[in-house]
DNA sequence: CGTTCCATGTAAAACGTTACATGATTCT
DNA sequence: AGAATCATGTAACGTTTTACATGGAACG
């Protein structure tokens, strides 16, 4: 069997908001998507081609300055990507080099350990200020109406966010402790 | 500038415990990391035999009835391990199957977004149930004795996948008003 | 006038999984 | 005896990133 290819229909998805470019669709992913899903132009424009050859899509003018090639999607690219939506999920595999080093470290790691802990937790601190406006804005903006779908992954930003913040802090402060008990 | 390769450094945190076969450093892959890493005998043998080239490592006798193939970590490839442990985590990369459809779904697609979401829901109970056992065991065997690193990787499954299915049935409720809305 | 951004692509390398091949040992 | 597990490896395939190549348009 082959396997799913995820990269086309998370192309369709875009292009079923409206008719984009490969140049678009990168900006989207790397503008919007980041935090949960990425697609390089190595991947983009050959398979902005294989979706034509599928009838998935079909290229249109642009008309611009600069005559970009515009993409837009097909009623069958439409009815494919659907029903590639209901398709359930692939268990995430995930790889985290922070857990790695620290299951593989060993206790005269400490040091090393507590670095990159600190680290993680300035980073995560910085990045959920972000999204924490973010946040705010489009509550604003959507004050009382329901709010689109994407706000659920803003708002899985934010937990998750939290949640490795708080095993971060949990963790610094497991590591000081064991130091004090050794002394 | 070369990648760092993640899978060689893998390995060798494994063998710095002692030496091992590539059979059982699978096992323990997939064992015991399989939450956040994971590595396939397609990377583990030929890995082994680069490390070995480059005097990372070296091929002992097991004398084992299997006589199987132990590899023993050396003065270099220990080193070499411990320089990578402090260098500065890649930022997290990581392709989320369930967010990717939430994003790209619109208001109609509010039926298949609600089947996935139970779904993982489900999933994330049960293997909750699976991690928290594991810590409960863990709590007793080192009832006031400092805990041992892999603890805090243990300690992060739980509080993600807590966060992740209070996300799941925020999410759901939020469906559900955006229905009720509706009609 | 130089830099940044827009814009499209390809080639090579790196990364990673899956399927296959093979055979011994241990368990039931 | 048959099934499961131990054990080692390779080949093919698929995925993904990175580097390269090219050039126009907008902006300061």
């Amino acid at each position: 069997m082959s396997r799913i290819n995820n990269t086309l229909y998370a192309i369709l998805g875009i292009l079923a908001q409206g008719p984009r470019s490969g140049y678009d669709i990168r900006k989207r992913f790397d503008e919007s998507l980041r935090f949960f899903w990425s697609e390089s132009y190595g991947q983009i424009y050959p398979m902005l081609k294989h979706a034509v050859s599928q009838g998935y899509a079909e290229q249109i003018a642009s008309g611009g300055p600069r005559n970009k090639k515009l993409y837009r999607i097909t009623a069958e690219g439409e009815a494919e990507f659907r029903r590639w939506l209901a398709v359930p999920v692939n268990p995430i595999s995930y790889r985290d080099e922070l857990l790695l080093r620290i299951y593989l470290a060993g206790s005269e790691d400490a040091d090393a350990i507590a670095s990159l802990l600190s680290k993680e937790r300035d980073g995560l601190e910085s990045g959920l200020a972000v999204l924490r406006a973010q946040e705010e804005q489009a509550e604003r903006l959507y004050r009382g109406r329901a709010a689109p779908p994407w706000m659920m992954t803003l708002r899985y930003g934010i937990l998750s966010g939290e949640a490795r913040l708080r095993w971060c802090e949990e963790s610094l402060r497991s590591l000081e402790t064991n130091r004090e008990n050794e002394v």
